[in-house]
DNA sequence: CGATCCTTTGAAGGACGTCAAGGTCTGTGG
DNA sequence: CCACAGACCTTGACGTCCTTCAAAGGATCG
């Protein structure tokens, strides 16, 4: 039973203007709020009242079935945006990866803004297509791939995210079997299998910090990645 | 290997004026073109020329690994736009399933409309809202739902598209299996399973035309569906 | 009315899930 | 500083669901 017994989430209460920028992520920053680890930022089908921004941390997103299997539709990290919606609810549930500080804007306001500025309603699009593009090629690998490619393509993909090859995971094995669909231990396994083959490379005392050797190699594991 | 010898696509030459209407989809006829049964209408990271309503038939849309593996991302029956993109390419494949009419429009005289009208800016948003929001429970799908469940949930979704329960399937099993990420032969187990249930039944001499018994029954194969 | 395609069903195999044990690291308190 | 608990990861053994392979029976169409 997944039974939530008490709602410990917090809400900031200040909020003040603001804006889009046209940096690379276009919010602007003002209010933010620290989740600590494991925490709820919010729930499926909870109306969606504010729009959100990573300052420092991670977050994962997933949609959960009854008896408890859990699906991760994205992971978010340091600049991106998530908890944006369309409709008046989220469609995901959205908890801190590792304590994670985030800016965040009111929805309505950022819907007046769009309703006024063309370009913010344009950037509203994009992103929405951005998101929409990583379901469909996350669909692909859930429906096609093995063990091993679906794990070579999440270590590409976070290689690419973070921009460096040394790829710090700040999800643990479940979250990332959760992420792929498939057992915590078949990552483990797909991820000792890619290390022998010598594509990747452990730092330091713990398994969440990789180094990628051989990245072709690597793309050699996830077909059409 | 699957390499396309001959392109043997062929393109409407004529175009008029296109508009929007307030219609459950808001595309106004405009040009049409027929395709026959299996015939490819665009291939993926083409440049997207135009965007296409349905006016009679089916057609599928996915993406396909170097070996051949295959990922239908969504089934667009009558009345269904499709081909709409953000970008400047397709992001799939689409075929037509069986012998199908499409309107279609220009592309950059929608994005030109959709510059002044604000109105249609924000349906462009709301139909790639949509189409994310069927991605997302798409994942979950095929990321943690077993073959009847899979099943399952497909029925339902063209018990409810479709609106009705006598559900005449154009596409093939194998179409099926690509949508579900399953084999054609865990379709088809999983159907016989569903009929011997007493959930749905034949109609006449074809398997493609089932009517469901017991549309609530039907749902509690599929949890959270 | 034969050729082809589609579907079903059975049998065997395999990839991944489940269960279990053991190891490492971290944090806490004695 | 060390003992201990807990969380997390790995690895092995085994089970199972689904895939693969194969065969046979329609259905469709030229």
């Amino acid at each position: 039973m997944f039974v939530r017994t008490t709602d410990q989430r917090l809400r900031p209460n200040t909020l003040g203007d603001l804006g889009f920028t046209s940096a690379p992520h276009p919010m602007v920053k003002l209010s933010e709020f620290t989740y600590r680890k494991g925490k709820e930022i919010f729930g499926e089908k909870e109306p969606a009242e504010y729009v959100y921004q990573i300052k420092r941390g991670a977050v994962r997103s997933y949609k959960m079935l009854s008896d408890g299997r859990r699906q991760i539709g994205a992971f978010h990290l340091k600049d991106d945006i998530f908890g944006l919606e369309n409709g008046a609810n989220h469609r995901f549930t959205a908890e801190a990866v590792v304590q994670t500080t985030v800016y965040l804007m009111k929805r309505v306001s950022l819907q007046s803004m769009a309703d006024t500025d063309a370009a913010i309603s344009r950037n509203l699009l994009t992103m929405t297509t951005a998101n929409l593009e990583h379901a469909e090629n996350h669909m692909l690998l859930l429906g096609r791939k093995t063990a091993v490619e679906r794990v070579a393509a999440f270590l590409i993909e976070m290689d690419r995210r973070t921009g460096s090859s040394n790829v710090s995971l700040p999800m643990s094995r479940r979250d990332i079997a959760d992420y792929l669909g498939l057992s915590l231990e078949a990552v483990s396994r797909a991820v000792s299998r890619l290390h022998c083959e010598g594509v990747l490379n452990f730092i330091g005392n713990t398994q969440r910090e990789i180094v990628i050797l051989d990245l072709s190699k690597l793309h050699s594991f996830d077909p059409q990645g």
